[in-house]
DNA sequence: GCGTATCGCGTTTTT
DNA sequence: CGCGATACGC
């Protein structure tokens, strides 16, 4: 193998450091880079990418595994700069294309349905909502969970693999009452969906996961189609898709995974940071690399998200540093109010915009959607253009979900839910009259004759004889799917107008976006999948390429950086998100904070809102967030507004008073006393280890044989004795 | 019982 | 903005 020299058959190594130069030249067997923020992971698995490809590798037998779309297509067009087409040739995408993609193709060789269409979590809630007024679990049922929770429940149990029985038990125990009816209402939920041939997102990973571990010939198949996988932000994988991984590198283990613990901010969708632990013990022979230098931000920030993060009980020990000079010291405001808090944040990006920074170089973050609107209102006013990220997407508008029913159709004329949904446009059929005909409809061996066929009310007949007409006119075999649009829109525009006629004009310019894009596509197939799991943007005024300022939840800026970033509604009751308990949330919730702070480049505002709108429409005075004020003062300078006598209390981080059983899956409570000064205890994170010191406040250090000292807290520590 | 219009309220995070 | 509740008319 050719190192040292920084080229290898053409691709230049020169910038990439020793270890990752070792990651990189590692061409053969599992490797798992543990890197911190702003360590260059991408570029790593990038450059890994073209020094296979330049050591012979065909492109297309390597699989790189991305996370979020955006990431693949930056790495993608990365890879580009260094390989020109070949990395076309590579297949990436998220774990949740690829699934699409190898389902479609082997899924009906192999026995299984491969005629499906995606849903989306709006379409996994309606179904639920139709099949609890069915089974007579009535909305007025107070005790019954709510849609949400059920969804989440069903949903949950499946991302983590266990069976829904005991994460109820875990999680929900307020529900066991209801135990029976939910798990029939389970039961019919997976029937409906087979039946209608409809696979939400987790059945995408589930039926891959499958297709692996039951059919050695879809392995064979599968496995044998890759020489090479790579899996970014590896921290962010649940069980099923680190079985995925397995199986997939069957028979080679030529795996690299690039993760950051400190980073894993979705374990309410499944995601275990622990599949990095468990990695080495997974693949044999395991090289380990760690990259602990930050290329991004300077050391004033790097000082401030090191010292937050160490405040975290469980992590790899991990402390960055950075050669990139810089003085500025991140500034705290706090405003009177979220107007004031938001006046100021204009009043900045103005003046950053004046001194000639790049308006797509500035990023607003926040916890949750909704914490932006008042900001959004005077960047408005204003008159400075933003592009938000993270809430609703263009497809989920119900407008356009409408227009991409008849498409769905199309493909998949079984599909009830669509049905449902061009029923419900027609005037005079409400819900129950179009749940009755989709029912029928959609139960039909010939979906479109039933259509045909059926008797229509008399109120209804007009409209219904269109839609029939409509559907005989359309061929997707034959027509390409612009035309089929063409048609669709004619049928659409009035039912749209009458049905959105406050605000059409605005909602009709997401229509006309529509052919645009549908063009691009030669299969109607293909079209829907796309909208289902990459919806397009909201075109606006990108066509022109207009830069714009950036407000994004933090969940959705994850692996981006900025060079000035704010992050706004640092207040008690807003982050942490209030239902974030103490423990393994409450963790979770720093982390985030965590990402955050780490997307700045040089200049990192933090801001919150001393006074707050409580539900019951009183104002209430909140404290900075627990977080930044446990801080050692000096990490940070404050720039507060005209009244800025407030101190920084510190504010005592946990509720104690929460129950002790917020520990995941625990049902005794451990005392300190349970513990003595020199017993051996093992940890399923840091393994085994000798108790030092009893701390008190049921924390206590223990010197682990591998990871040194750590302090504990008994109440997620997950702690036993040996 | 069903369909339609209107008002008021609350909003985690996402593939 | 999307929803649930509510009232009204068929």
């Amino acid at each position: 193998m050719e190192t040292g020299s920084g080229m290898a058959a053409g691709v230049n190594l020169d910038h990439l450091n020793a270890a990752q130069l070792e990651a990189v030249t590692t061409t053969t067997g599992p490797v798992l880079v543990i890197a911190g923020a702003g360590s260059g992971k991408t570029r790593t698995l990038v450059y890994r990418v073209a020094h296979l490809i330049a050591e012979g590798v065909p492109p297309e037998k390597i699989l790189l595994l991305t996370f979020t779309r955006k990431a693949s297509q930056e790495m993608l067009w990365r890879a580009g700069r260094l390989l020109d087409e070949t990395c076309n040739r590579v297949v990436g995408g998220t774990f949740h294309s690829v699934a699409n993609l190898l389902l479609r193709r082997y899924a009906a060789t192999l026995g299984y349905p491969s005629s499906f269409t995606i849903i989306d979590r709006a379409d996994a809630e309606g179904i639920v909502n139709l099949l609890k007024s069915s089974l007579g679990l009535g909305k007025k049922e107070k005790r019954f969970p709510s849609r949400r929770v059920l969804v989440n429940m069903i949903s949950g149990s499946v991302n983590r693999s266990i069976p829904l029985v005991d994460l109820v038990e875990a999680q929900y125990s307020h529900l066991l009452d209801h135990l029976d009816e939910i798990c029939s209402l389970e039961r019919h939920y997976h029937e409906f969906k087979f039946d209608h041939g409809l696979m939400d997102y987790d059945d995408l990973l589930v039926n891959w996961k499958r297709l692996l571990a039951e059919s050695e010939d879809a392995r064979r198949a599968i496995a044998g189609r890759f020489s090479h996988i790579m899996v970014d932000e590896y921290q962010d994988t649940n069980l099923i898709q680190a079985e995925i991984v397995r199986l997939t590198a069957f028979g080679h283990d030529n795996v690299m995974v690039v993760g950051d613990d400190s980073q894993s901010i979705y374990s309410f969708r499944g995601a275990d940071f622990y599949n990095i632990m468990r990695f080495p013990k997974i693949f044999a022979d395991t090289r380990v690399i760690k990259l602990e230098e930050n290329y991004r931000s300077t050391q004033p920030i790097l000082t401030l998200t090191n010292e937050l993060i160490d405040k975290a009980e469980e992590k790899y020990t991990k402390t960055l540093f950075t050669r990139i000079a810089g003085e500025l010291r991140p500034m705290l405001f706090a405003g009177r109010d979220d107007r004031e808090e938001a006046a100021f944040v204009v009043a900045t990006v103005k003046r950053l915009l004046a001194e000639g920074q790049e308006p797509q170089e500035i990023a607003v973050l926040f916890r949750s959607g909704f914490h932006s609107y008042k900001l959004e209102l005077e960047l408005a006013a204003a008159g400075l253009v933003y592009e938000k990220r993270g809430g609703l997407k263009l497809t989920e508008s119900a407008h356009m979900k409408d227009m991409i029913a008849f498409f769905r159709l199309l493909c998949n004329p079984f599909d009830g839910l669509s049905w449902n949904r061009v029923f419900l446009q027609l005037e005079k059929v409400g819900p129950a009259t179009a749940q009755k005909i989709a029912a029928t409809v959609a139960a039909h061996p010939e979906p479109i004759r039933a259509l045909a066929e059926y008797p229509a009310g008399k109120s209804w007949r007009e409209s219904f004889a269109g839609l029939v007409r409509l559907f005989t006119d359309l061929d997707p075999e034959q027509q390409r799917p612009v035309e089929l649009y063409a048609r669709v829109r004619d049928y659409y525009q009035p039912v749209f107008e009458r049905l959105y006629h406050d605000d059409y004009p605005k909602r009709e310019k997401d229509l006309d976006q529509l052919p645009g894009i549908m063009a691009g596509y030669r299969h109607l197939q293909e079209f829907i999948d796309d909208t289902s799991l990459d919806p397009p943007e909201e075109a606006g005024d990108t066509a022109a390429g207009l830069a714009r300022l950036v407000l994004s939840t933090i969940h959705s800026a994850k692996g981006l950086e900025f060079e000035t970033v704010f992050v706004i509604g640092l207040a008690e009751g807003r982050f942490p998100h209030p239902a974030a308990e103490f423990g393994p949330g409450w963790e979770e919730e720093r982390r985030l904070l965590y990402v955050a702070a780490t997307r700045a480049r040089k200049n990192l505002y933090l801001t919150y809102p001393r006074q707050l709108l409580t539900p019951d429409r009183q104002f209430r005075w909140v404290g900075l967030s627990p977080y930044l004020a446990e801080l050692r003062p000096g990490l940070f300078v404050r720039v507060d507004g005209p009244d800025g006598e407030e101190q920084i209390r510190p504010v005592r981080p946990p509720p104690l008073a929460v129950p002790p059983t917020a520990g995941p899956g625990r049902h005794q409570r451990q005392e300190l006393s349970d513990f003595v000064v020199g017993s051996r205890v093992s940890h399923p994170f840091f393994g085994n280890g000798v108790v030092t010191k009893l701390v008190g406040g049921r924390s206590l250090d223990v010197h682990f044989d591998r990871h040194g000292l750590r302090t504990l807290h008994l109440d997620y520590a997950r702690l036993a004795r040996i």
